[in-house]
DNA sequence: CGATAGACCTGTTTGC
DNA sequence: TGCAAACAGGTCTATC
């Protein structure tokens, strides 16, 4: 479900009620989503009577950093929901609550994909996926000579900008949605792309993405932010999810193959 | 090194 | 209508 723009959206939502408040205690509903499970006691003990400091999103990462330099790294996979009330809420799909001083935070996940896992400052390498991502997409070093840095090889340029350790936080839809903006097929070979369309596609990418945060993400079924409430991004979806659906720019018919493994919508019009 | 398939789960949509 | 297969925003691992 969520990618760069949903996690901020979260994260956003999450800051305010979160930083200054603490954690009373945990109880874990679903043990495997705690990704060391052996360690599931001091998962459950280690964040008591501790302070949040703050909240924030390194790629779909969200990392509450608490007391004592524990960092709380959440990651919401598929259909993962963080959601903050000072009510109880009834979820269908609970997995992990924290109690806090002032409200609870519930951590829901249909599809149980979704990690959570606590780990102090001198730990951040055991969480492989965290400690290998490349840059913020929306930071100012995120530009074209970053981009020709990290290729090396011929695999589709989308295969590439999914690449966490080389874009942080690009997921399918946004990907799909750059490479229309970008005018680039999806499949052209990384190695083939001139230095004109790496500067157009990272452009697209940070365009699309902050174009994403501001309307809070994108809901198809399961995203909602830290209250419930769902984003109005897929009204302004070009290509994602409108296989065989037309072009609205040229008309063609939109075409959708598999590349990479991932479902893939784009026009052989206007996409180069 | 890269590309591909399968695994992890549950719910919804599609196709016969 | 009914049921099985296919599919879904994401990573991780094994295998070639």
């Amino acid at each position: 479900m969520p990618e760069l723009p949903e996690v901020e959206t979260v994260v956003r939502g999450l800051r305010d009620k979160l930083v200054g408040n603490k954690v009373l205690g945990v109880s874990v509903l679903n043990t495997n989503t705690i990704k060391n499970p052996e360690d599931i006691s001091r998962f459950e003990e280690g964040l008591n009577n501790k302070k949040i400091q703050d909240v924030n999103r390194r790629g779909k990462y969200i990392v509450i950093l608490l007391e004592d330099y524990m960092h709380l790294i959440i990651h919401l996979r598929m259909t993962g929901q963080l959601l903050y009330s000072d009510d109880n809420l009834e979820l269908t799909h609970l997995r992990v609550v924290w109690n806090l001083a002032k409200g609870k935070l519930y951590f829901n996940d249909i599809r149980k994909f979704g990690t959570v896992s606590l780990l102090a400052s001198g730990e951040l390498e055991k969480e492989k996926g965290y400690w290998s991502l490349g840059v913020e997409p929306l930071d100012d070093d995120f530009h074209l000579g970053y981009l020709k840095g990290k290729i090396k090889g011929n695999r589709p340029v989308k295969s590439f900008i999914l690449d966490q350790s080389v874009i942080a936080g690009l997921g399918n839809i946004y990907a799909d949605e750059s490479l229309y903006l970008a005018k680039i097929l999806p499949n052209r070979p990384i190695n083939t792309l001139n230095e004109f369309e790496l500067k157009s596609l990272s452009g697209a990418i940070k365009h699309v993405l902050a174009q994403s945060i501001k309307n809070k993400g994108t809901t198809f079924s399961d995203f909602v932010d830290s209250y419930g409430g769902r984003g109005s991004n897929q009204n302004h979806l070009k290509v994602y999810g409108r296989g065989k659906e037309n072009c609205y720019e040229c008309g063609t018919t939109l075409v959708k193959d598999k590349i990479g493994g991932r479902t893939t919508v784009f026009c052989l019009n206007c996409q180069k």
